[in-house]
DNA sequence: TCTGGGGTCCTAGGACCC
DNA sequence: TCTGGGGTCCTAGGACCC
């Protein structure tokens, strides 16, 4: 393993933070493409090499995803309005994303990392950390991780045709700035113990998370650069921007940065928005795109076998300011016409009169099971309201989701303890005839929801500790 | 030249419970 | 009759990232 030290500064804290431990080698890398979706552009059409492109949405509200590096030199920036775009350079390429295209190209580029490390972190499509000291014994030379970082640069050239760029330090923070640092093509090792002196003079605003509003109140009071952050107190800089954010960014202005690469890491939230191209002040026609985005929401959120507590609506109204409602169901739910109604509820909640630009609908508080009519009675039949209202019970009656012929017979007994995919931990009440019938909740529970299912669902198997 | 869509994390106040 | 403090959950909003 990586070699390790103590956090430096431990002793001086003004809190007693736990101990922590340092990275000794550069064995953290960040890697991202550049330009991404430009870059694939370019790929794919030989025409826009060397061409300015700019992808974005091509509607009157359309804003910039990524611009080529020909664009970036008429000043065109991520984020910034097409409109905009257009003024700064109009005779760049104008394309809408090919979003599904994107997908597989990053998937290429995912697998290619994983050859590398065991250990990938994916923090978009086109960017991830990886951790080298994973597979190895000793702490990684900064030659070696130079040349891990050339064969990954290699690998994705030749594989998909894309540049990226790389950086590698003892730390997330370290890495990242790296591969920022020469972009585009880049490739910058931190070499242990040198990490302080990269960070002191970079200006504050190259740590990811220090935005607009964050260097506002650090220029404030005279920090410009990352020395200068590390230079406050901990408790100047936790009294500057917050509590947490504070004393993090202050740390992190050190180079003490112990967070760990992450592979898997869930989803805590699903979510759609739409912007419309004109606002929309019409009520009723308000109530049907809610309506529409809570169906939208819920496939996504089916489609990963989640299911949510809390749905929450987003409105834009037109002159910008932004407004949410949420309510919280007592039990997780992936049906639509739960999510339908709440979201509609919801809208009636705020004042639209004004005019909407932007609508969205949104699920947190995400389970990946689902817990039905959390009333049902205790005969395990109808339900008599809460989130579910599915009806239960009887073999034949069983979702749609398992109609699927059984391909062969499970001995299910009854009394035995049974998870599924979507319901969670439960108990088999009965089974004969090709049916088994289960109830989702531990025994000890009185009230749980009944369901059957083909005794072959490959989605019901035996729980792992009975 | 008016500002996308998908997320994450944090804060602050109030409700509620012990 | 009046009083307290801590923990947890929920809601709304804001900053930030790609």
């Amino acid at each position: 393993m990586d070699g390790i030290v103590s956090w430096p500064g431990e002793e001086s804290s003004i809190t007693s933070r736990p101990a922590r431990r340092l990275r000794t080698s550069p064995s953290v890398l960040h890697a991202d493409v550049d330009a991404f979706y430009a870059a694939v552009e370019q790929r794919d059409k030989p025409s826009l090499r060397g061409h300015p492109v700019i992808v974005g949405g091509l509607g009157p509200r359309g804003v910039v995803a990524t611009a080529s590096y020909e664009a970036r030199r008429y000043g065109v920036r991520s984020a910034m309005s097409m409109a905009e775009a257009r003024a700064r350079c109009p005779q760049a390429a104008f394309l809408a994303p090919r979003f599904a295209v994107y997908r597989a190209v990053s998937a290429q580029i995912m697998d290619i990392f994983a050859e590398f490390s065991a250990l990938v972190e994916p923090l978009s499509l086109d960017e991830a950390y990886l951790d080298i000291a994973t597979s190895a014994h000793e702490p990684i030379s900064t030659e070696a991780a130079v040349e891990i970082a050339r064969r990954i640069k290699e690998k994705v050239r030749a594989v998909t045709g894309l540049s990226i760029s790389v950086g590698a330090g003892n730390s997330k923070l370290v890495a990242k700035i790296a591969s920022d640092l020469d972009k585009p093509d880049g490739l910058r090792v931190v070499p242990a113990g040198a990490e302080a002196d990269f960070l002191a003079p970079l200006p504050v605003t190259r740590i990811p998370g220090v935005g607009p509003a964050t260097a506002a109140r650090l220029h404030n009071v005279g920090v410009h650069t990352i020395g200068e952050l590390a230079a406050l107190s901990e408790e100047e800089a936790a009294n500057l921007l917050g509590r947490a954010h504070g004393r993090h960014l202050w740390a992190l202005a050190h180079g003490w940065d112990d967070r760990a690469v992450c592979a898997d890491r869930a989803a805590k939230s699903v979510s759609v928005e739409d912007t419309f191209d004109q606002d929309i002040a019409d009520p009723g026609r308000l109530r049907i795109v809610v309506r529409a985005m809570a169906e939208r929401v819920v496939e996504r959120l089916r489609a990963h076998t989640l299911s949510g507590r809390t749905i929450s609506v987003k409105v834009r109204l037109t002159d910008f300011t932004t407004l949410t409602r949420s309510a919280t169901l007592p039990a997780p739910t992936d049906d639509v016409r739960v999510v339908r109604r709440l979201a509609e509820r919801l809208l009636t909640e705020v004042d639209t009169s004004s005019g909407v630009r932007l609508i969205g609908v949104g699920i947190s508080g995400l389970t990946d099971w689902v817990q039905l009519n959390l009333f049902a009675d205790d005969r395990g039949g109808r339900p008599t309201g809460g989130a579910g209202e599915v009806s239960t019970g009887t073999p034949g009656t069983a979702s749609p989701m398992h109609t699927d012929p059984p391909a062969s017979a499970v001995p299910w007994t009854p009394g035995q303890d049974v998870v599924h995919r979507r319901y969670g931990p439960g108990w088999v009440q009965g089974s004969g005839r090709g049916w088994v019938t289960v109830r989702f909740e531990t025994r000890d529970t009185p009230v749980g929801p009944v369901r059957s299912f083909r005794d072959a669902d490959p989605e019901l198997h035996p729980a792992e500790s009975p």
